[in-house]
DNA sequence: CTGGCTGCAAATCTTTTGCATCCTG
DNA sequence: CAGGATGCAAAAGATTTGCAGCCAG
């Protein structure tokens, strides 16, 4: 927790308690379940506060915000280089770390400067799969 | 066209402007930008029948609905696999065709049944890297 | 004809913003 | 103490929905 104050941030008690959900956390959640999660220990957590906090964060490369859903933003803070791997039907977001070595032909980079790539792997998960219904 | 009357679809002037706009498009249009270019012939067009009609369409399988960008859906009428190349800055979308090899170890599988994936490549267009201001 | 489609407006959902107040550093 | 952070409510966007009337098949 330490390390938040070396990058400029003034840790309320609000952020700590956003902070520490994030911590570790592999759900890939989304501003509204940040938001429920930490309103139970601050019922008068606002919406606002969370969005500025995952803004901040996201500024400092804290958090990775990702386009995956496309019904709203979901937050990963877990910020080493990865994939993900994600159920078509529950959309749960699993991480995938391992490591794939991905050239673009000259032809096709169209003159980009290549920075960087994400891939998504769509799938079903176990348990939809046993589910086997809707 | 043909192919739009046996996928069961009702061909009225509005979905053949839309389906004009969109075939061929290479701009990964979102649905404002479907829905100015269409207005321009039919005034009376409305958001409705544009997200209507990309419904209709994405179910069945002609159009695809991109999560790229975070602050709304874009839609590609190209269906074969592709992969995709991002401007950071501009958010100008390129299409790739590289075939690319991607096997999930077993372990990292978590017990999915993969059904696909999508790369993400990011990096700077030749047009933003020119005017080197942000 | 008839069911699906259109167009309008209102509703919904997510995210952003303005602003007075508060509190960390 | 000052400037950044909070919380509320209102605003802004994107997308969805209800519904009456319309038209392609």
């Amino acid at each position: 927790m330490e390390k938040y104050k070396d990058i400029g941030l003034k840790l309320t008690p609000q952020r700590l308690a956003i902070l520490g959900y994030l911590e570790g956390n592999k759900e890939h959640p989304s501003a509204e379940d940040i938001y429920k999660a930490v309103s139970k220990k601050f019922p008068t957590m606002s919406f606002a506060t969370v969005y500025n906090t995952l803004e901040t964060l996201r500024e400092r490369g804290e958090v990775l915000e990702l386009t995956i859903d496309p019904n709203k933003k979901r937050f990963d803070p877990n910020t080493k280089f990865h994939h993900h791997l994600i159920c078509l039907k529950c959309k749960k977001i699993i991480d995938i770390h391992s490591d794939y070595n991905l050239d673009i032909s000259k032809s096709d980079r169209a003159g980009f400067e290549i920075v960087g790539n994400h891939i998504e792997f769509y799938g079903i998960c176990q348990k939809c799969k046993k589910a086997h219904g809707s």
